[in-house]
Formats: C-alpha cells, sequence, structure tokens
RNA sequence: GUCCCCAUCGUCUAGAGGCCUAGGACACUGCCCUUUCACGGCGGCGACCGGGGUUCGAAUCCCCGUGGGGACGCCA
C-alpha cells in the first residue's frame, strides 16, 4: 500500500461546483474523502469548480462553504478557485499542442452537433468525426476549440480502489474538447492540472464520473505526470431508482440543516449509504473515521431512505447532551420562541426541559415547538432551583405532565 | 443507439465455497414495559434476478441472458 508511505502522504480534494447548492449527493463525496484523510493524517483540500462562467454564482460558493462547515467537513488549505488560473490551463493546453497532443478545431457547435447525429444513426457512440485533427491551415479570425488528440487505437487501463480494473478501448473516446471557444477550460483539462497542483494522490468522486477517467489518464499520459489513485463511489438514488434530484425533495444539505438534522446524523445515514461496518448503524464521527474502508464500499447504487435517516436523526438527536443540543435550538430556532420564552429556555431550567423532550423527536425543530409552550412562564409551575432534577420524582411527574400537555395541544391544532 | 458499471428482504446492508433451514437495521406489525406520548425489550412479515457451468458442496467462482443505473456537452 503506497498509501502507508510516510513520503506520500495523502492528500484528497473535494471539488463542486457553484452552480447549485451544495447537494446531499456532494456530501456523501465530501464526507469519504475528508474520512479517508482523517484517518491517514493527510490533507482534506477543497477546490471551486467556477469555469463555467454563465452557471457560476457566488451565493452558491457560500452555501458550500458555509454548509460544510456546519458538517464539520473542514479543509487543510486556503480554497484553490479555478477562475483565478484560466491563464495557468490555456498554457497547458497550449503545452499539449506543442507537444502534438492536442489542435485547434475550427468546427462551429452545430457542425459538431451534426455529426453527433450522423455517428448516432450509423450505430456507433456519437463523437466529433475529428476532421480537424490533421488541419495544416490556420483560417484568420476564425473563432476555435483546442481538442485532445486521442489515440485511434489501444486502450487506457486504470485500477479503482472501488471498483477493480477497468479498460476503456481509445477508439471509444472522443477528441473532447480541453479549452473553449472563449478561452475557457473544461472540466477535464482543469481537473488533471489542479489536482498535479495540489499533488493530489487519491481522487473520490461521483461514479458518474467514470467515463471521464480515460480521458484524463490521457491527459496524465501526455504530461507524463504522476497519475493518482482513482476510487467512484455509487450514485445515490431517488426512490424511482433514478439520480438523486430536486425533484425527489429535499437535496441540499442547508435544507435538512433548516429541518433540525444534526450534522453527525445527515453524516452517518450517508455514510451508511454504500458503506457498512459489519451491523453497526450508529456512528459517531470519529468511528467513522477509524473504521472507513474501501473493502466495504459497495459498488451499486443506493437508494435514499428518508425514513432511516429520520431514525438515525432520533438516535443522534438522544445521546447528544442535553445543554448542546439546547444551545443549537436556541440559536437557530430563535424565531420560534417570544422573548420571555426564549430567555427561560436558555436556563438551566431549559435544558432540563429539553433532556426531557430529547427521546421524543426525530428532529430539533420539532423539539424547539415542544419546548416553546414549556418554557412560557407559568408552564412548569416549579421552581427547580436547587432541585436535583435526576432524582426528584416529583418534579419529573409535574413536568412529564406539562409535556403532555404540550403534546395534545399540538395534536389538537 | 454506443460505451461503461451494477445485481441478497420494499429500502440500507452482512455474507470473501461448507458456520446460511441467509444475519442486522429502517419501515410495517403482535406482545411486554410505561398513569399519556416516546424510548426500550421480546416476536412476526419479508430477499440470494433467470439459465447454464466449475465443485463432493455456490448467495459466494466462470459464462450467457435479463433487469437496473450511469455516460455519450464549447456542464461539472
Amino acid at each position: 500500500m503506497s498509501n502507508s508511505n510516510p513520503k506520500t502522504p495523502v492528500r484528497v480534494r473535494f471539488a463542486p461546483s457553484p452552480t447549485g447548492f451544495l447537494h446531499i449527493g456532494g456530501v456523501r463525496v465530501a464526507l469519504f474523502n475528508w474520512l479517508y484523510a482523517k484517518q491517514h493524517e493527510g490533507q482534506f483540500l477543497l477546490r471551486i469548480e467556477d469555469t463555467d462562467l454563465d452557471r457560476s454564482e457566488t451565493h452558491f460558493t457560500q452555501d458550500i462553504l458555509g454548509s460544510m462547515k456546519w458538517l464539520g467537513l473542514t479543509w487543510d488549505e486556503e480554497p484553490i478557485y479555478q477562475s483565478k488560473r484560466l491563464a495557468e490551463y490555456s498554457n497547458k493546453a497550449d503545452e499539449l499542442i506543442s507537444m502534438g497532443h492536442a489542435y485547434r478545431c475550427y468546427c462551429t457547435e452545430i457542425e459538431v452537433e451534426l455529426m453527433r447525429e450522423k455517428a448516432m444513426k450509423e450505430g456507433k457512440k456519437p463523437q466529433y468525426d475529428r476532421r480537424c485533427r490533421e488541419r495544416k491551415d490556420v483560417p484568420s479570425g476564425k473563432p476555435f476549440v483546442v481538442r485532445a488528440k486521442i489515440p485511434l487505437e489501444g486502450h487506457v487501463d486504470f485500477y479503482d480502489l472501488i471498483r477493480g480494473p477497468i479498460q476503456f478501448q481509445n477508439a471509444d473516446i472522443d477528441d473532447f474538447v480541453l479549452i473553449r471557444s472563449n478561452g475557457a477550460p473544461t472540466y477535464n483539462l482543469s481537473v488533471v492540472v489542479d489536482d498535479v497542483y495540489s499533488r493530489i494522490t487519491q481522487v473520490m468522486r461521483g461514479d458518474d464520473h467514470i467515463n471521464n477517467t480515460p480521458k484524463q489518464m490521457h491527459l496524465y499520459q501526455f504530461f507524463k505526470y504522476p497519475v493518482p489513485q482513482f476510487a467512484h463511489l455509487p450514485m445515490i438514488l431517488g426512490s424511482d431508482k433514478k439520480k438523486l434530484s430536486k425533484r425527489h425533495g429535499a437535496v441540499s444539505a442547508n435544507a435538512y440543516r433548516a429541518e433540525g438534522y444534526l450534522p453527525e446524523a445527515l453524516l452517518n445515514f450517508l455514510v451508511r449509504l454504500g458503506w457498512s461496518h459489519g451491523d453497526q448503524e450508529i456512528f459517531s464521527i470519529d468511528e467513522m473515521i477509524k473504521f472507513f474502508s474501501f473493502d466495504h464500499v459497495q459498488k451499486s447504487a443506493a437508494v435514499f431512505n428518508l425514513e432511516k435517516l429520520l431514525w438515525l436523526s432520533g438516535a443522534h438527536i438522544r445521546q447528544t447532551a442535553p445543554e448542546r443540543v439546547q444551545s443549537i435550538v436556541v440559536e437557530d430556532y430563535s424565531n420560534h420562541f417570544s422573548t420571555e420564552a426564549l430567555k427561560r429556555a436558555k436556563t438551566v431550567l431549559g435544558a432540563k426541559l429539553v433532556a426531557l423532550i430529547q427521546p421524543k423527536v426525530k428532529l430539533l425543530e420539532e423539539l424547539a415547538e415542544q419546548l416553546v409552550p414549556l418554557c412560557t412562564p407559568g408552564a412548569v409551575e416549579v421552581d427547580t432551583a436547587g432541585l436535583k432534577w435526576e432524582k426528584d420524582a416529583n418534579l419529573k411527574i409535574v413536568v412529564k405532565a406539562s409535556v403532555k400537555h404540550a403534546t395534545d395541544m399540538l395534536q389538537k391544532k
């Protein structure tokens, strides 16, 4: 195992593109990377892939950073923004051209689209027909893209940490675009340039990228760069077994925060989706770090099961210190309380009431709802100052009655 | 259509040739605990996609089907 070699410390990364809120699938990819880094005492990096100038938005970047922090998936170096490294990618593409591994293509998008349709009709894979590959003339003023010059024969092989050996025929790989006509790089170029720049040792990503890997392998070989190890994680599916997306319900990390999930509960759910450690279901963050292993990562996609997430949520809430639950609730749900109630919620009595409600709820939001009426002056008739909560049966009964009352009241609505 | 990948209860999974009359968890459900609701405890329901091999023996290995997913962008 080269990973255990102290001379090659583990460096992994999570590289989202800010074209939407941090997605639950992204969280899982980030988590696996983060766990692997922690387990190997390596570095976990963050890279913002904002090369698509039209679709990238800074408020999405803010959401991603904020959600990562909420989840506790902290990064070890300053995030890299690809939009700041455009010149670098352009230089690398020029290098490839001068080495004879890439070429300028003057075909328009419409022309290429027609080629694809034609290939499709002939029962072939829809591809660019490589007509500019050996082109010698240089049309002046005509826009162009830079394409990779993929060998026509042979094959690419790589070993996937999860899938094992994988082989692709070069003939099936398109002469894909490296630089768009607006000068910006495409994913396959920038990802390789940056993974090398950041000295990434393991690339862990969703297996929707498995088809991109041979393309990237060629780039590594063109540049004679050291190739990282790859691990392609199975996808998360919706209940209809299609790739999880908005239409399946909440998919952004921030939505789960708003609904009252503890970050560790979400992480626990995600880590068990496609990975297992015997029969264990509930994991602390430390246990995830300790037990994580590619050996037990599932190869097949997993269906997102909200019921199980809810159960896990309740389980984590139950085993969390009341004081921590209290501080999250008064912080995240302060607007549920009246000024007076919020004040009481923050006291020792508040913590004790939280401890009482904790085993009954599955979401923090639920807990907040039940806590509000109890913190309203007069709801709990007992002055707890000086009383030993755990041992005082009387107090327990009084408060229990109040909880029932609160529950009944809620049910009547 | 082409390429790639995958295949155990409804769902998440255990299982690396005999320990499997296939184990656990969620959900559903019966009983118990409990002055309510939860929590918890004990049960129930429920799966090795099909067909061929290999083997004394296959959920586990091989092949073929079938089914499902992903990719085929000047998105990532």
